[in-house]
DNA sequence: CCAAAAGTGTTGGTTTTACACCCATGG
DNA sequence: CCATGGGTGTAAAACCAACACTTTTGG
């Protein structure tokens, strides 16, 4: 039997993009324009073409979507309930992606209406994209738990007080900052640069710099 | 836009399916009856209905291949690289299995040549099957130190030699008796039950049940 | 000299590891 | 009574959690 002889479904790619912001931890949203679920607010994504792999297409999209690449991407989590989209079958592969804290959006076309939301502080959202935002909230504080994910939003020179308050923000809890650093010094994945932070009215920290390569698994908390 | 003026790719349910039988991680295979990789061996699946989910399908794709039910089963990861299979573009959804050591095969059809082999002694795969397969015993491997999947394939009652046994040949390595014990005890998902082992010529072992959630995350090792 | 965040060790409790012998059963 | 796997405790080492004060800088 050939490909032709079985239905088939269409196929997006979804784009979970996280980054912290303002204290708090931050996710990429995009105001629908059309319908199902027009002016409601949703994850970023579409179709996938069928000469581009499934990275490719992420990459693709997050670009178009924010002018942005991801300082980390890995796949998600597939979502295909038949009825997960009014219009019809859709099965739609997620993918999750960090942003280093300082960058800025530059949407391509003035169309997209793209804006930073608080995890914790969320508009209503269209589909079944809560249920994924979900989902990937816990992949992120698993991904920050075991594994070296979460220097892929610092810049490339920071400070052990920059890194302890992106785990504080996305574990929602506060560490002891002795341990903290005993505990990330001890792992010998970051070395101190000769930089220390400037510009500051109190004593400068020392900047490190990560050695490690970012996802690999080392539980870190 | 409407659904038909996006390409649509085929897609698939593939399911990786491990059992533990004769002191080996067993994963099941089927020999492929047609072209392409026609001759070789493969990782069960097929493509999806429209009216049926992801989950569902694996289901049915499982028991149309073996007779049975999956002990445990969840998503594995999507695979969609352009050219993974040459007849066209062919995404699939990667299901992972577990079934419980002592169930039988018992395949619809006796068209479908499907088999146990050895995780560790693979025959030549079609497809991308290897590297799907690595990626799945990786995943095994988490699942078993950080939840409580294991449980999923011994039958209802069993001794802690049974489980040990179970670990050790996924972690291919020993374990000490007294600490592997201590430490399962311990975790407060296990009780005694009012049976031995029978029929064996040494002191017969006090037997379990599993009184948790299977899939549970809780650390094991 | 003040305000602000940086930086730094010790102790007690808990967890983990290493290790060896007697027990119960069937044949 | 023999062979086989079942079942059990302790001590040392490693790890983790709690805790407060001094230092450096800019203004």
């Amino acid at each position: 039997m050939a490909l032709e002889d079985y239905p088939k479904p269409s196929v997006t790619v979804d784009i979970i993009i996280f980054t912290i912001k303002e204290n708090d931890l931050k996710v990429l949203l995009v105001k629908r324009g059309v319908e199902p679920f027009k002016n409601k607010w949703a994850i970023p994504g579409g179709f996938i073409k069928l000469d581009e792999g499934l990275k490719e297409a992420a990459k693709r999209e997050l670009e178009e979507e924010t002018g942005l690449t991801a300082d980390y991407l890995e796949q998600l989590y597939s979502f295909g309930d038949v009825k997960r989209d009014p219009r019809g079958r859709v099965i739609t592969v997620s993918y999750f992606a960090l942003i280093q804290t300082d960058k800025k959006l530059k949407p391509r076309t003035d169309a997209i209406d793209a804006r930073w939301f608080s995890m914790y502080d969320l508009p209503e959202l269209g589909f079944d994209h809560e249920k994924i935002l979900n989902y990937a909230l816990k992949r992120l504080k698993w991904k920050f738990e075991y594994t070296t994910a979460a220097f892929s939003v610092l810049p490339k020179k920071f400070s052990l007080t920059q890194l302890q308050k992106i785990y504080e923000i996305v574990f929602n809890k506060k560490f002891d900052k002795r341990n903290f650093r005993k505990k990330i010094l001890s792992l010998d994945i970051i070395e101190p640069t000769k930089d220390r932070l400037e510009g500051v009215s109190y004593r400068p920290a020392q900047l490190y710099s990560f050695k490690g390569k970012i996802g690999d698994i080392i539980e870190i908390i």
